[in-house]
DNA sequence: TATTATTTTTAGACTTGTCTAAAAATTTAT
DNA sequence: ATAAATTTTTAGACAAGTCTAAAAATAATA
């Protein structure tokens, strides 16, 4: 069994992994979780001996198959919980995050394993990230940045890269919300801002905004 | 804030004190707990600085107002987790203390009032005790043990005075479940075992089953 | 390559909540 | 009312997780 805190630090290492090559270095966790290096090093060896990170002095650390399935399985609960939030609580998915934080520790293979079906087994959680089966996997969509598209060429809004406070209600604000169908009118070289439609409504967005929207391809009009 | 520690010892002094006059003392504490007298006047210490608490040296502690509130905000959060775990989760009543245990320290008021709402502002938990509302108060229901019925007299079961595993289970074999009626039929001098009638079955039952459930009294037939 | 800068680790300290063992206070019984 | 038993508190220790400051290793630069 995992302490909290433990479940944070393989929760912070596994996301640090999906897009770091080779180990994750001290500070990198460091900075995550908002703590100081030397409290890293104390806990990432500790994590060794319960072998669910692979550590060497001085050259970061990765998970250990068993270090990803315990990571995937909080970020399971994690994600679950947002939907539960957004879908049956009425909450904004600017608030759920705080929330889920503190529900992702909770320990009980039946309450997940039931939650699960109660939401009908959801793919993907309010920000469109996907959630992770009961055995850690989860399945990889293509997507691409909006701010990547060509003029007259257009996709699903899936998820975004951003997930704080202020941009998602920004994003409520404008009307951009998952699944909706977007198409870049024009692209201005100027300062890289999009014209877009979304829905019957037009739209102009920064390159700022543009970056952190992702897209699923969506053949055909 | 409370930490979770803080929070269970509120939380048991809270339970101790309605069948207990007087302060609740140390050891009581201690034995519901399951840890040693020591710890506990060490928390009781900080329970007192932090004025939830008041306490006089081998005299036993009291919750003050405030500390009246955060307990019954603790046990109105754990019951109303045990109705989501029943009705939404498909948990049986004696597989949702554990788990509830855990989710009642969860910090959110939103969270709260909108499972509230949800599952439909819920006066009881399901195993027929009061659910305390937003400000700590709790409906009072004159209720009364089935052992102390006479022949012929009739209630209906309202909820149980030992919550174990093993007797929540013993009861649902029985087919003995809230709300339904239970009329005495016969009383044996010998043993104090019960003859009752519930629901269209005809049951025998010990006097102890019958010294733990409550009754809520049911005038006409 | 030698030197400087950065990263990481070590050493020692602090907090929270717990424990054991012994001392002090209270209660019970003779 | 004094002695014995029980309860409660104190004193000191420990584990988990964190911190600061200093030392060691690695990386970057001249």
């Amino acid at each position: 069994m995992f302490t909290l805190s433990e479940e944070n630090y393989l929760k912070a290492i596994y996301h640090l992994e999906l897009d770091t090559d080779g180990g994750v270095s001290t500070n990198a966790i460091a900075e995550k979780l908002a703590t100081k290096a030397s409290s890293v090093t104390d806990m990432v060896k500790k994590l060794s001996e319960k072998e669910v990170v692979l550590y060497k002095k001085y050259k970061g650390v990765t998970l250990t198959i068993l270090g990803k399935t315990v990571a995937a399985n909080v970020v399971r609960k994690h994600r679950l919980w947002e939907v539960f939030l957004v879908e049956k609580l009425n909450f904004s998915w600017h608030e759920v995050h705080e929330v889920a934080e503190q529900l992702e520790h909770i320990k009980s293979a039946k309450l997940i394993n039931q939650l699960d079906r109660f939401l009908g087994f959801p793919t993907h959680d309010p920000h469109g990230d996907p959630i992770p089966d009961k055995d850690g996997n989860l399945k990889i969509v293509e997507k691409s940045l909006l701010s990547t598209l060509s003029k007259n060429e257009s996709g699903i809004c899936i998820g975004v890269d951003d997930s704080s406070s202020e941009f998602l209600q920004f994003l409520d604000k404008k009307g951009i919300t998952l699944g909706k169908k977007i198409t870049i009118l024009d692209k201005e070289d100027f300062d890289d801002s999009l014209s877009i439609l979304i829905g019957n409504k037009k739209l102009s967005i920064s390159n700022k905004i543009a970056s952190n929207l992702y897209i699923r391809a969506h053949t055909g009009q």
